[in-house]
DNA sequence: ATCCTTAGTGTAAAGTTTCAACTAACTTAG
DNA sequence: CTAAGTTAGTTGAAACTTTACACTAAGGAT
């Protein structure tokens, strides 16, 4: 048996393995993750985080295939993106051993053109209740969902993730609304900015202000580019 | 295409997927990894993290096929045990499109009857300077190990992650002391003990005291089981 | 012109962290 | 048997941070 388990060439001793993301947006309705409905076996019908295989043909890495996976399903390209962990046993898929890579990422749900095709019937955003959603979802995806839901509200607490689900420009006080909505907490404005102006990242666009509310605030934006990882604490 | 990437009995899409292991032990010269020098191509002769296959028709979970290789290799069962991420592309193992699912483990050098057999010729400690071995190491296994060394120190700073270091009873000077030599740098020894006063499983072992040095002092223990993941912030 | 709302700042009180000294229990050297 | 040395554990004042809340200012609405 070992002799077996040590020859690459032995095709099953592979398993399955699918890349997954939990695609979060914040909507007027609060905290959405994007879910696609099932239109084959296994789960048809049930509502499953949106994934793919990889292109392991093409030499993708597994990263790229994230990204694929990401821009087939939203036409969205370069939003933040961290790779959540990985799922696998005998049990999560009736068709046998599997594996799931999941990411997650973090996009503004205007830029979004919601695309199904392929195996999926539907896709559409579903508000986040407590660690889960209303619906039961296919697989072990409410597991690793509560999981992804877990990092991110861990990370809204010590870096500045939310910036994420805002547009490029942004105004202080809408970045404080933000992390009151995510962490259901008011925080003190004081405090905030004194926070937020330690963090070199965190730019004022000089001469740019919204006009939006009943006075004029100043437009904050990030110095890196958008993807770039760049908390604190590396994980 | 798309109709062969969807379709799960097309073998040739699984990529190979291994267990690999960053074991870390303090020993009188810092903080070391336990290797493995590979006895088969590819990479003959060069050192490796030690690494296996999961046990797919044994339907062994993913945490089990690691745990498995830790006691394999080790001896040792149940130390403190945490994934560290996923690491895939087609060019990091010259067999094919590889993914190799990476763990870290903290143990005590002292318990430890080091094995090898299998494609191992010779299995060691390893020190670490900065962040990396002396050796070169095969595939991209500097790479993962920097991942996990980084893992490692990020979570010095905020978590209690180093009494896995120590015996299971031990005083709060050792404590100390095995934070200070992860960290670099020399702690307060008020500040130190305030910590760790109002981390409720660190907790003394009541009458017990240690005579080992010029002074008898209190000694301490995990509340929960030792394997038992118990940080303030998940990741 | 007056009132209302929201951006942005100031400040005093409360709480934490740091630094360094101190007491106490034991070992070792003479 | 005593004095000196080492380490465990505590204490408290000074320095620094955080919090709460009030204040000023720039618009829009009426």
């Amino acid at each position: 048996m070992f002799a077996a388990m040590n020859n690459i060439e032995d095709l099953h001793q592979r398993p399955i393995v699918s890349v997954d993301l939990a695609i979060f947006a914040l909507t007027p309705d609060g905290l959405e993750v994007l879910l696609a409905r099932r239109g084959v076996e296994p789960f048809t019908g049930h509502w499953a985080l949106p994934g793919g295989w990889i292109h392991v043909d093409e030499d993708e890495s597994l990263e790229a295939a994230a990204r694929r996976v990401l821009s087939d399903k939203t036409g969205v390209a370069a939003p933040y993106f961290e790779q959540v962990g990985v799922f696998g046993d005998a049990a999560r898929d009736p068709r046998g051993w599997s594996l799931s890579v999941t990411y997650m990422a973090l996009i503004m749900p205007d830029a979004v053109i919601l695309q199904h095709g392929g195996n999926v019937t539907d896709a559409a955003w579903h508000p986040i209740a407590g660690e889960a959603t209303a619906q039961p979802l296919a697989f072990d995806h409410a597991a690793i969902l509560k999981t992804a839901i877990t990092r991110l509200r861990n990370k809204v607490e010590y870096t500045t993730l939310p910036v994420h689900l805002l547009p490029e420009a942004f105004t202080l006080s809408e970045l404080q609304a933000v992390y009151e909505r995510l962490l259901g907490r008011l925080l003190d404005k004081s405090a905030f900015r004194k926070r937020i102006a330690e963090v070199d990242f965190i730019v004022p666009i000089v001469g740019e202000m919204r006009r939006a509310s009943n006075r004029p605030a100043q437009l904050y934006r990030l110095k890196q580019a958008r993807s770039t990882v760049f908390f604190d604490r590396t994980i």
